[in-house]
DNA sequence: ACAAATATCTATCGTTTGATAGATATTCGA
DNA sequence: TCGAATATCTATCAAACGATAGATATTTGT
């Protein structure tokens, strides 16, 4: 009489946490995917176990086989979340990180740097359609955190908000830690992405339903524009010319 | 044996929707103010019935006497948004709307105008609490918008938007309905609005818990800062200078 | 003051929810 | 190829859900 690992203190089955088939890894791949879009779409509490069941192609318990609850299933979303944007904003990040750590490149180094990085941000949120749902799991979380957003936060966010901060301090002539700087670089960020946070009026305003090539680029040229000169050394603040 | 003006073609018995007692007019408001709050940090799905009604302190059948239904309460919400926003944003653009009806005013006061109205918005969004709750409200339809989005969006965001791009096609000399006037526009809004839409990133990542005096004096000055560079006459983009 | 109109209450309905038990099917190393 | 390990299924539970019926309390014009 075989004693199964998969018992949990409590003697109920779940899957074992030391690998187990691959027929299994793909199972649960399946259902947190689906689970993504459901959770995006309708929120925890407007998802149901059984929508989160019959979306990813399983039944019920094997929600509980894999994940132990529903809040379970929320949370390995989170961490797939995490996963994904780490890998994808350390790519983004890469050389900027390395350039600032080394000798301190010169102003319009700093300035290309930022401009290249705001482009590969505004081609990951706008270009690709995977992360539509993603950003409304995440923009959810802001009104009564919970530890998705922790996982989320300590994972990505702080790091690569850090990141930009440190460029846009340089460039300012002021360390990350300085509240200008913070809150540039808050403002910078926000104008990328409320085309997601706010999808459904920028919709309607624009009439267009996603970003193919031509309107990615005229989104990227703006933002460049408006960063670009917000950014100019020669830059003064209320020179005003009557009439 | 009075035949009750309530009774719905149903037989149902609901609130007479012509008039009815002053109590009942302050029950309906505790009611709504109180769903406000439930449905923005829980969201519609999240909110049960007995959360609404023990949270605007009456019983679950007070609920359905005043709005039906469940989504009766969340329609009455967004008509509350929608007519409170209304207001404010009217005052805020009223002086706007009509200098750009008039003779056109020379840049220089085009200007002006534009970073006025920005420092109006940035009060409204940052410096009030009440709004909290209702960004989150408006951010949670943005997935899967309902009649709630239609009712904000037709009776405040349109014109509201409109104007805003009327007044920044001016400063670009083209028409409130090109496109790179429209986007501009709409990175604007972002800047302002993403600190309430990541409220939980924006605390962590500035460690401020509200915006009291000298804080939202910092977010206005960049605000106007960086407004005033991308609309700057002089502006070239990409003037790089090697080294 | 009294009756019609309005408002609020207690008690309960049928359904959906998250979760579990226990049987059965599949996988894969020995 | 056999059998332990892993995966999936059907059937069901108790609790919470949105909603309603019907009794009771309050308000207001006369």
């Amino acid at each position: 009489m075989p004693k199964a690992r998969a018992n949990a203190e409590d003697g109920r089955r779940r899957r074992p946490a030391d690998g187990g088939y691959a027929r299994g890894d793909e199972t649960r791949a399946r259902i947190i995917s689906a689970a993504l879009d459901v959770f995006g779409t309708h929120g925890f509490g407007g998802a149901s176990t059984r929508m989160l069941a019959e979306s990813a192609g399983v039944t019920l318990p094997a929600l509980h086989y894999y994940f132990d609850s529903k809040e379970g299933v929320y949370l390995a979303c989170a961490e797939h979340i995490a996963e994904q944007l780490d890998g994808r904003f350390r790519g983004l990040t890469h050389d900027v990180a390395n350039a600032l750590a080394g000798a301190p490149p010169p102003r319009a180094r700093l300035l290309d740097m930022l401009l290249t990085l705001v482009d590969g941000f505004a081609d990951f949120f706008l270009g690709g359609h995977e992360l539509e749902k993603w950003v409304m799991f995440i923009i959810r979380e802001q009104a009564q955190p919970t530890k998705a957003f922790d996982i989320i936060f300590e994972r990505v966010m702080q790091r690569t908000f850090n990141t930009l901060a440190t460029l846009v301090g340089r460039l300012l002539e002021r360390p990350a830690s300085d509240m200008e700087v913070r809150i540039r670089t808050f403002t910078l960020i926000g104008q990328l992405v409320f085309f997601r946070t706010a999808r459904e009026a920028a919709v309607r305003l624009t009439g267009w339903r996603d970003f193919d090539g031509e309107r990615l680029k005229l989104v990227k040229r703006v933002l460049r524009t408006q960063i670009a000169a917000a950014f100019a050394p020669e830059q003064k603040l209320s020179r005003r010319r009557k009439s």
